[in-house]
DNA sequence: CCAAAAGTGTTGCACTTACACCCATGA
DNA sequence: TCATGGGTGTAAGTGCAACACTTTTGG
C-alpha cells in the first residue's frame, strides 16, 4: 500500500489516459501425431517489432464485444469447427507498447488476452499471401513482439489448470475417441509423469460421463481400442464440482 | 495489438472503438464479530444511476498502471494495512454503460475489475462529506449501478476458489490467530458445511505452515486457544502445489 | 508364434469422514 | 461444578500409486 501512495499523490490531477484496446489470442492445439503442444503465431509486417513473431491480435471495433473480437481473430487465422475460448487476462501497464510515445499524450495500448484450444486435425491455417502464420511447439517459441511471451506463459498456465479441472479436452477431441487418445492429450499438455495410464483410465471411467459406443478402433498392431463419447448430460451434475483428471 | 493490412483495408467502414478504461474493485472483508461476508459499496452522485449503489471505481490516469489504479481506489475509500488484491475480469461489451450513446461515435466504457480482500478490523472507511460508503453483507446487496451485480457475483466466485486453494486468508487475519479464527473465516465465506472443525484443524496443522507461538488467547469462558502464526517460509515449497483447505 | 497396444486386477498406504471423547477455563 | 469453547483420537471408508497381469489384434 505504501509504495503506491507516492504514485497516487503524483497522479492526483493528471489527465485520464486515452486507450486503444486490442485483443490478443493465445491459441493452443495438440499435435497428436507428434505429441506436441502447439501455439499459433503470426509474423508482424509493421513497426514496431517488424518481422517478429507475435500472438494473433486485433483492435476492437465499434460495437464489437471483446469476445467477438477474439472470435474474429480466430476466424481470420484458422478455419476450425471445435474450439474452447475464454478470457485470460488484461495487460495494460504503461510502456508495454513502444508506440506509446512518452513525449506526447500518447495513447495507451491495452491488451485483453483470450486463450483458446482448438482441434489440431481440422484447424486449417489461412495463409493469405504475405502473412506469415505457423504453429510453433510451445517448447520452442522464439522471442515474441511486445510482452507476448509473458501472455503466452500466462495462457500456458491457464491451459494446464483448465485441463485438470474442466472437461475442455472433449471440445477438442473427435466426436468419438479412445482412452489412449485422451491420455495422450493430457500427457502432452501436462508432461509425461502426470499419471499412470491404468489409473487415469479407471478414474475417468468411474466418473461416468464417458459412454462406450461399442465401436472399436483398430490402428495397426495391438488390440483394438474401444471408442468413447463424451456424455454431456451425464457430466452436467458434475459441473462446478471440483473434478480432478490428473 | 497490431493491424493486419489486408483486414484494415477491407473494413474501412468498421471504425475502431474508442475506449475509456475504468477499474472497478470488488472489495471483500469478513466481519468476524457477526460472521458475515461484506462487500464495500459506494453511492453514485452523478448520472447515470444517480443515487444508486455501485462498486468503487475510477478511470485510469495517464501513466498509471491498471493495478495502481486499483490500489488508488482502495486508498481513496479505506485506510487498511493488510490486503490481498488481484485482477478479476474485464467487462467490455458494448452497451454496458448507458453513456455510450448509440447515436454518436460514443466511446466505449471498459471495466477492468479487481478483487480484494481486506482485514475488517483495521479497515477505516474514508467518508469525506457527501460520499455514501458502506460495507454491505454480500447476502443483502441491493440492485447496483451498471453491470456491477454481475461483477460482484464473479468476484464472489473467485473469492471462494481462492480461499480453497491459496493462503489468502492469512493476508487478512491478524499476525497471530487461533485456529477457530481461521475456521470461522472459512465458514463465513464458504458456508457452514464446508468441513468439520476437527478435521479442518488436523489438515491445516499437518500442512506444516502454521507455527504455534506458544501464546494463548483467553476469550471469556472456555479453554484458551493456542495462537498460531503463518510461516511463509514453510509455505514456500507448497506454492503452486494444489492445496486444499476445504 | 511374438510384439504391440488395450484393458483388468491387486495391494499397500494415505487421506477423509464422522463422530466420540478429553481438557482447561470463567462464572 | 457446570457450561463453554479448545483440542485429541479413532474406526470405517475412500482414493490413489505402483505395478503385475491378461486380452486381442497384426505380422
Amino acid at each position: 500500500m505504501h509504495r503506491h501512495k507516492k504514485i497516487t499523490d503524483s497522479l492526483k490531477n493528471s489527465p485520464l489516459a486515452d486507450f486503444k484496446v486490442g485483443v490478443d489470442n493465445v491459441i493452443f492445439s495438440v499435435d497428436t501425431a507428434q505429441n506436441r503442444l502447439m501455439v499459433l503465431l503470426v509474423m508482424r509486417h509493421d513497426e514496431p517489432f517488424l518481422d517478429q513473431w507475435c500472438l494473433p491480435g486485433t483492435l476492437v471495433r465499434h460495437g464489437e464485444s471483446l469476445e467477438d473480437a477474439a472470435y474474429r481473430i480466430l476466424a481470420e487465422k484458422i478455419k476450425v469447427e471445435n474450439l474452447y475460448l475464454e478470457q485470460l487476462y488484461t495487460f495494460g501497464d504503461p510502456g508495454r507498447d513502444p508506440r506509446e510515445s512518452p513525449s506526447s499524450f500518447g495513447v495507451r495500448y491495452l491488451s485483453v488476452s483470450y486463450f483458446a484450444l482448438v482441434r489440431f486435425a481440422d484447424a486449417q491455417l489461412i495463409a493469405n499471401g504475405v502473412s506469415g502464420i505457423a504453429w510453433y511447439p510451445v517448447k520452442q517459441v522464439p522471442q515474441l513482439a511486445f510482452d507476448h511471451n509473458e501472455i503466452l506463459e500466462y495462457g500456458y498456465r491457464r491451459l494446464r489448470n483448465k485441463l485438470e479441472y474442466s472437461p475442455i479436452a472433449f471440445e477438442v477431441l473427435p466426436e468419438v475417441f479412445t482412452l489412449s487418445d485422451l491420455y495422450q492429450l493430457y500427457a502432452t499438455v501436462l508432461g509425461e509423469n502426470f499419471s499412470d495410464y491404468s489409473n487415469f483410465r479407471t478414474r475417468l471411467l468411474k466418473l461416468g460421463f464417458l459412454s462406450d459406443t461399442g465401436l472399436k478402433a483398430s490402428r495397426g498392431a495391438g488390440r483394438p481400442a474401444s471408442l468413447y463419447r463424451f456424455d454431456a448430460e451425464a457430466f452436467a451434475p458434475l459441473k462446478d464440482k471440483p473434478l480432478v483428471f490428473i
